[in-house]
DNA sequence: ACCCAGGGTGACG
DNA sequence: CGTCACCATGGG
């Protein structure tokens, strides 16, 4: 399904579908990536690193050796995407995503990391997600030096519960400030995010509920985003309209022909999900003027 | 000035 | 169960 090549600590990663690294990055599953160059640089499993398009693949400098199994977990490359890409463009209705979404991986990303993002992420817009998540991490992040780059780690929970509600505000959090607080606090005090990976999605989706700042769509964006959760479907308010538009024509649907739908996607329903999202964002699919 | 952004909460019916 | 005002903040 995949190739690696390990040489010079770097490791290139080439799978059997064409992965392409601006799409993933750019599609909105993640905030710390910024383009630099050639290519990306961010923090990944803790270690800041630049990434590249390397033909149909990817590349990653710098990488230990024992670092390579953490980099193809998280850059998801053992699924079959190609089994994933087939299935939309055998769909009529949703086909048309994928020349401008084709090689988006779902990225494994730390489940706290992604938490503390998507609250902020709540009647929010990505650009400034960005720049909050970089000052949260600017502000209280692990300080990291290693033989190769200098960043910050994103903060750890009790990090993050330090900070008092009119800091986390200064940093832009906004209204949120509270929950973050709130939320860093409930895991700093030793709530198992890992064990939502074993939990049937309507369980682990309940379960996160009780973070305050997490309903339903910011649930789902952390099962899929960090919890192997693939039938996790987030649905913001782009989702909406896409789904208005490419799978009811058009006419407002209720909850329940939505629901099914969905369903039908499959268990790889949330990644699907993320192609959608992606060429929804790209083209202004369903916006009202 | 108004509306929108990867929505959630609490109040009310 | 459903609806709805409100919540900071910056950009269009």
């Amino acid at each position: 399904m995949y190739q690696i090549i390990y040489e010079n600590q770097t490791l290139t990663m080439l799978p059997s579908t064409p992965f392409s690294l601006a799409r993933s990055c750019a599609c909105g599953q993640a905030f710390r990536f910024r383009s630099e160059g050639e290519g990306f640089f961010g923090v990944v499993n803790g270690r800041g690193v630049f990434l590249k398009q390397a033909g149909a693949g990817l590349s990653v400098y710098p990488c230990a050796r024992h670092e390579i199994e953490g980099l193809v977990r998280y850059f998801d490359m053992e699924r079959d995407y190609g089994a994933i890409e087939s299935q939309i463009m055998a769909d009529e209705r949703l086909k048309a995503c994928l020349p401008c979404a084709s090689g988006i991986r779902i990225f494994q990303q730390d489940p706290f990391e992604t938490l503390i993002s998507f609250i902020l992420s709540a009647n929010n817009n990505v650009k400034r997600i960005q720049k909050t998540v970089a000052a949260l991490c600017d502000a209280t992040g692990e300080a990291v030096t290693d033989d190769v780059y200098s960043y910050r780690r994103f903060p750890a929970p009790k990090a993050l519960s330090l900070l008092r509600e009119d800091e986390l505000r200064a940093l832009g959090a906004g209204y949120r400030a509270p929950f973050i607080r709130k939320s860093a606090q409930m895991v700093a005090d030793g709530y198992d995010l890992e064990a939502l990976r074993r939990l049937p999605l309507a369980l682990a989706r309940k379960a996160l509920c009780a973070f305050p700042g997490v309903g339903e769509k910011v649930a789902d964006c952390v099962l899929l985003f960090s919890l192997s959760h693939t039938d996790a479907f987030p649905m913001d308010v782009w989702m909406k309209r896409a789904v208005r538009e490419l799978i009811f024509g058009g006419t407002e649907p209720g909850k329940a022909r939505i629901a099914s739908e969905i369903g039908k996607l499959g268990p790889a329903s949330g990644i699907v999900q993320q192609y959608v999202f992606h060429y929804a964002r790209e083209n202004g699919i369903g916006v009202r003027t």
